[in-house]
DNA sequence: CAGTAACCGAGACGGTACGTCAAGTCTTTCT
DNA sequence: AGAAAGACTTGACGTACCGTCTCGGTTACTG
């Protein structure tokens, strides 16, 4: 209940704990997301220091460690709360539309400024496994959320194959931005987006009646 | 001059310069790098520290950094030349075989101690930008070749699509690995790997004739 | 109200105040100084956090802090009552032995545990001046009163010299013996004792007629 | 030879190292001391954190600690270098003179500045036992030099005791001004310094022939 | 052969941030 | 109204590793 809550239960939101408690204060939680979420727009993950986050925040690292088990985690909660509204996933008409839009988008958004950050914040979360939990919850899965939903309506179009895991499907079609990202080895952009969504689809949605 | 060298260019193996001026500059060369596949066996990343490879190789700190310009580098290139010759490209008679076959190869080794370094060094060439091109060149380019060699072999049996670039249909197949192994959402089994494979390849290899 | 009264007028014990106000104080007053006095038994002043106190005596902080002005009050406070009954001055029929008695009771006393926390103590009370009345008022002053009443035996019997001060005589005899304490520069045997007595005793005491 | 040197042996000013190292840089050291020094003058020992030393002198933190195993260490001996010079010991023509009018001048030292800083450093000493041995050997060890010649000159003019140890004899004088010093119980004056001198030379000094 | 220039081992150093600790203050809730 | 619970600020601590630098010694071409 108390003490860095590793994500993975409920969020537990303080403020309703059984016994006379002061709550974990959300003043304090939220000045301290906010900071951070401003040192990651202004300077990536690099800029975004516990020092930095105490100086801006007001808040003292002893609290902050007490809400987040290293800087990696609080940062990767930072930033999935901020990005929560962006790329959202489009409503085209069509499955093969919907899911090559959005790829377009997030290959975009990876390519600019927050694809850093991004970037940068997946590496940390490699190199602090502890801070991954926060990342996966914070913002991987909002994102997958919002694939899924499209997943869904494909699936209920009949134009996915639905003997494919949606996992898997979100997998394919984002994993190769991903690896791109990190390794550098090609380019995002708008081209390499479709062709990497045409392979993909080609293996998703169901083959077109042979007409 | 075996200064740092920030591969792109010719590998420009020392000792091979136009005047034989630096013998010794192999035995340091090699000597470093082996301490550092050593050390990354060991201990992974985290301790192949500088100073440990000082430590184990005999070779100074301040000759480390005329060859590599960062540890991360060093690291890379140490990675790439042990992995050279792990998970070989097998030949199963089948352009589906083959690149099935290989992508359970992969995900195995992503998913064992091996792949933990690997996500190690991705995760740092992408904190130290410096450092990615060792690892594209020591390590990503050999694996990719040799897929690359699979696909040549599929398109020439007739059965990858032709419309289909190279490098796509790499990015394609491996991606999703590498986004779990980095992200960790979730796991890198066998039967994994084939459901990835299967969608994967749906797309990527021509239709079977709808007899 | 129990608040913190630096102590130099009365002891005030808590519980006897005019209106009998405060009967749950003297509960706390006393747990916190008995958990005190154990963590100072079991790993002397370091171990003797206020949170360890918090946590043993289930007295809250925000109360300690009502009751004493810093924890090295409250530790000054639990030690002195804990040590009031060591060492008991000796009764041997001669000044000169009581003396040399005592000194080596005492000395034997700094040379063992109770003696490291006593060193701790004093330490704090140095640093912590607020501290310093607790100190002696708990501690030191038991001890010099204890001296005092060897020293008027002493005058009664004709054996110490009149001129000199009591508190100038018990400095002398027990300073070299803090002095080491607190330095370490020598130690703290009987022999030591024995020899520091000799010669304090020999300026304290009046010469045998020198028959 | 590298690393913290507990003092005990050889100051071991390097620059003689048997092997082409560079040795531990002068400038660093005196650098750090000078700062020290300055800071216990400005602020005493509370202010002459290692934070402020980094500030003050350049030097840096990883630096300090190679050079010192603590901050106490470090402050014991710039107090103990700075102090070298102060109250060196009188030549009045008798014992009595000497140390009477040396203890004065050590009381007063006591009741000013440096006797606060002293006993400050005294008291973290024994916080922190491994700063010990650099108070002794930089701070201690030069007083208690100082005085020891003085005991000598007495022996050598008959006047005092040669029963009587020369440690036994610098503590009885001095430990009285310490306790005092480090207990607060009772003043450092001119006056007070007499009465202790008295009656320790009462002990020390032979007894002058009962004409 | 002697000279000289690059190379190398050793490791001290500055810098930056980390995560930890305990003291003491303050707020909230219960009894 | 006092007390428990415990969150919070503050300030410093000691550590880790990076990458730079200087020093003295060695090696191996050059004249």
């Amino acid at each position: 209940m108390t003490g860095t809550r590793p994500p993975g239960g409920a969020p537990a939101r303080p403020g309703l704990l059984a016994h006379p408690t002061t709550p974990r204060s959300l003043r304090v939680h939220d000045a301290a997301l906010r900071a951070a979420a401003e040192l990651l727009a202004e300077g990536g993950l690099p800029a975004t220091t516990m020092d930095a986050v105490v100086a801006r925040s007001g808040v003292s690292k002893a609290t902050l460690y007490k809400h987040w088990p290293s800087r990696t985690a609080l940062a990767a909660e930072a930033f999935g709360l901020r990005m929560a509204d962006a790329a959202a996933p489009p409503d085209t008409g069509s499955a093969r539309g919907d899911l090559t839009e959005h790829l377009r988008q997030v290959s975009a958004l990876y390519a600019g400024d927050h694809g850093l950050v991004f970037s940068q914040l997946l590496a940390a979360c490699v190199i602090d496994p502890g801070a991954g939990s926060y990342f996966r919850e914070f913002f991987l899965q909002g994102r997958r959320d919002a694939v899924a939903e499209l997943w869904r309506r494909a699936l209920e179009r009949g134009e996915a194959d639905p003997d494919i895991d949606g996992e898997t499907a979100i997998d394919l079609l984002f994993g190769p931005l991903v690896f791109r990202l990190m390794a550098g080895h090609l380019p995002l952009t708008r081209q390499e987006a479709d062709r990497i969504a045409a392979a993909a689809l080609g293996g998703l949605l169901r083959r077109p009646p042979p007409s």
